[in-house]
This record gives C-alpha cells, sequence and structure tokens, in this order.
DNA sequence: CGGAGTGGTAAGTGAAGACTTACGGTAAGT
DNA sequence: ACTTACCGTAAGTCTTCACTTACCACTCCG
C-alpha cells in the first residue's frame, strides 16, 4: 500500500502515469514529451510498476506500458475506509468551531 | 493536487493520519504513540494540513488535529478520472498479451 | 504574576531519491 | 554478421526531506 502513494508523490512521474492514461507508450515516446532524459523515465516506470500502476509488455524490439488498474485500486480501497470517518469527524469539528 | 500524494507517502506521516482517523487527537497524545519527537509530529501536521487532509482546532492550551474530508475527495477524484481508462487498458493489453 | 503544560519554529545532520552520463544487452533490418 | 534502434542498469552528483535538539510563545491554574 506504500508504494502507491510514494509513486505518485513524484511531478515527473504522475506526468507518465497520466500520459499512460490516455494511450500506451514505449519508453522513448515517453521520453520524448517530457523534460527529462531517457534512463530517468525508465527509472520512475520501475517504481510505477513495482506499484502496480503500470504494467509493461514486449513489443518487438520496444517495451510498451500501460496503466494497470491494481494500484489505482489499492489506493481507492485505503481512501475509503477512512471516508465516511473523515466526514463525520468533520461535521463534529465544524459544530465544536461554531461555539 | 500534488500535495496529497506527497504528505501520504511517508510512513510516520500515514501512520498519524490513521490515528487521527480513529479519532481527533492532540500533538501530545500522537507524538506518545509514534516513534518519533514532538517536534517531528508537528511539522508531519503541518504537511497534512497544507494538503488538506487534517484540520486543527484550539481546545484550551492544547490544539484537536482531526482529519479533513477535502484532500482525501480531491485524491478520490483524481483517480476515478483514470480508473475506467485503466480497465479498459489493462484488458486490452492482456489480450495482445495472450497471442 | 510565577510555574507547568502545551506546541510551533530554527538550525543542523544524515539519509533518501531524482537526475545525469556511460555502458551493455537484445531485437529487427540490410 | 554488422548496424541501427530500443531499453535497462551502474555509478556518481546534488537536492530534498525527515529527524534531532534548542529555543520561544501562549494558555491555564495556583
Amino acid at each position: 500500500m506504500a508504494y502507491q502513494f510514494a509513486a505518485l508523490a513524484d511531478p515527473t512521474r504522475r506526468q507518465v502515469f497520466e500520459r499512460l492514461a490516455k494511450r500506451s507508450l514505449s519508453v522513448g515516446e515517453l521520453a520524448a514529451g517530457l523534460p527529462v532524459s531517457r534512463p530517468a523515465v525508465s527509472q520512475h516506470l520501475r517504481v510505477l510498476e513495482q506499484a502496480r500502476l503500470v504494467s509493461s509488455r514486449r513489443d518487438g524490439a520496444r517495451r510498451l506500458y500501460s496503466v494497470d488498474p491494481r494500484g489505482i485500486e489499492a489506493m481507492r480501497d485505503y481512501l475509503d475506509k477512512f471516508w465516511d470517518r473523515a466526514l463525520a469527524a468533520f461535521k463534529e469539528a465544524a459544530e465544536k468551531d461554531d461555539e
């Protein structure tokens, strides 16, 4: 669970993730649209893949990366655990604030 | 949007957040249950508050912190933007993998 | 108006991490 | 087989950041 938040904490990595959400891309294609080198993109992809936020498959000499729903689902489940509780706590705090 | 992920990327900060989800706590109470000093907790709370993941109110000489739904909502909205798309991409990639 | 209990801030330290260049390794084309 | 295109990894640098101790400000109570 820890890995997902850390993976999306970096701005460059979020950009990679968001571009892959539009369509599957190779490492070279990703690096072309970003202000960092290709090896940097490779390293970011490794982090995203370990967090199950992206997955990859071979495509000839290239390697295509796509978004992976598993990492997203893990984050959604985590956040949902706190959602109701947070709403209740917020209302309660707001009332105490009115005093 | 960026701040939320970075805020929850740190393990100590996630612990603070999760403990506050159970009940509102003061800085001292939080620090008592964590392996770091009280100033460290204060600094973490500042990050969480800027990300709108927690909010605070005075309670006499103390200061009570609670979870704030606004930060959580921002993350949920962000993830939901990619959810359908990720599912579709995953299925598509799985089919190509079967070849 | 002391003194005790709070908690935020400053300054410094050590580790984590986001980059770079250089290199090696594999797949397709001639 | 040689070349070209593609990509991952290694090693090094520089910044970011989590943490500490020391200090200061505020609130409540005697």
